[in-house]
DNA sequence: CACTTGACCTGTCCGC
DNA sequence: TGCGGACAGGTCAAGT
């Protein structure tokens, strides 16, 4: 499911092959996916040449020539996958051997954009992602982008920034406070488990139960794992895959997410997996105390 | 107001 | 083998 480090690894794939491609044609189905008007995609999207591939918190921005933006969420199980022309001649037919995904449009396929030369396929199995083209200028003033927290892994978000924006919500357990967007952007569930594991606090602890040092080696661990992930080509769970269609190892180096029944990689505990706001979350019961709350 | 839960979807897996 | 139901989790709306 992706997360800050499956949508930089999607970000890269496509910085590298987007820029300078122009527009030729556009297909979606699912107008709830693709909401824009048809007038709107005619003017600003045909013919349109790709500036730049930017991400905020999980939002790709594919930045257009016609001061407009595509701004594409992956939500859960999306998927953006380039295909050349000349990947059928050069692997026979089918899909080229690289690729863990079969043969496009599949009947995941949402939207497709062509260049000519190649093209660019949205799939999305359950339907929860979208793709929106704004202004670019509009941007800024999109109720989800103004409302959306810092990037963990600006150079400029400290430990202090993080410690006083927790501190805001002191009686909800941190690993809500850490999937909401508002206070942090771009943590999902598995980075959730993983940095409160390194971090040796327990996903119901209230904020304002956890000791200061606790949360700065929080803060330190989140980005560890954050820049792992993004190493590794993020995780790749049933769904994500990058823009040629190949997995992510992160779940390789995952000491606790879905791996409940286990051993701990630290003392040795089986693993369990319990239910902390809404979601599936994986603990030592060890290393991770349980709260007294 | 602060916080939690349910809805949105569809494919997969488990038990009967 | 088929079928019902639980489950997966990002985000927003609705509920407590």
């Amino acid at each position: 499911m992706p997360e800050l480090p499956e949508v930089e690894t999607v970000r890269i794939g496509l910085a590298e092959l987007l820029p300078g491609k122009i527009i030729k044609s556009e297909w979606h189905d699912w107008p709830k996916g693709f909401p824009n008007a048809d007038s709107d995609v005619q003017q600003f999207l045909i013919g349109a040449k790709i500036l730049e591939v930017k991400r905020r918190a999980k939002v790709l921005i594919i930045e257009l020539s016609t001061k407009y933006s595509l701004l594409v969420h992956l939500k859960m199980t999306g998927q953006l996958v380039f295909r050349s022309n000349d990947d059928k001649k050069r692997f026979g037919a089918g899909h080229p051997s690289h690729s863990l995904v079969g043969d496009l449009p599949d009947k995941s396929t949402r939207v497709i954009l062509d260049f000519g030369d190649s093209k660019l396929f949205f799939n999305d199995q359950r339907k929860f992602g979208w793709i929106r083209l704004v202004p670019t200028a509009e941007i800024p003033n999109i109720d989800f982008f103004k409302k959306i927290g810092p990037e963990p892994l600006a150079d400029d978000f400290k430990a202090k920034d993080f410690i006083e924006r927790l501190s805001k919500r002191p009686n909800s357990s941190i690993k809500a406070v850490l999937l909401d967007q508002s206070v942090i952007a771009g943590v999902g569930n598995i980075y959730a488990d993983e940095s409160l594991f390194a971090a040796k606090i327990h996903p119901l602890s209230k904020v304002q139960n956890i000791s200061k040092a606790k949360l700065i080696k929080l803060h330190e661990e989140l980005i560890k794992v954050l820049k792992l992930s993004i190493e590794k080509g993020g995780s790749s769970d049933r769904n994500y895959v990058d823009v040629q269609g190949r997995r992510g190892s992160y779940l390789g180096f995952a000491q606790v997410f879905r791996k409940n029944g286990q051993p701990c990689p630290r003392c040795g505990t089986i693993i369990e997996k319990i239910r902390v706001a809404g979601r599936g979350t994986h603990i030592c019961p060890h290393c991770q105390p349980k709260p007294k709350v």
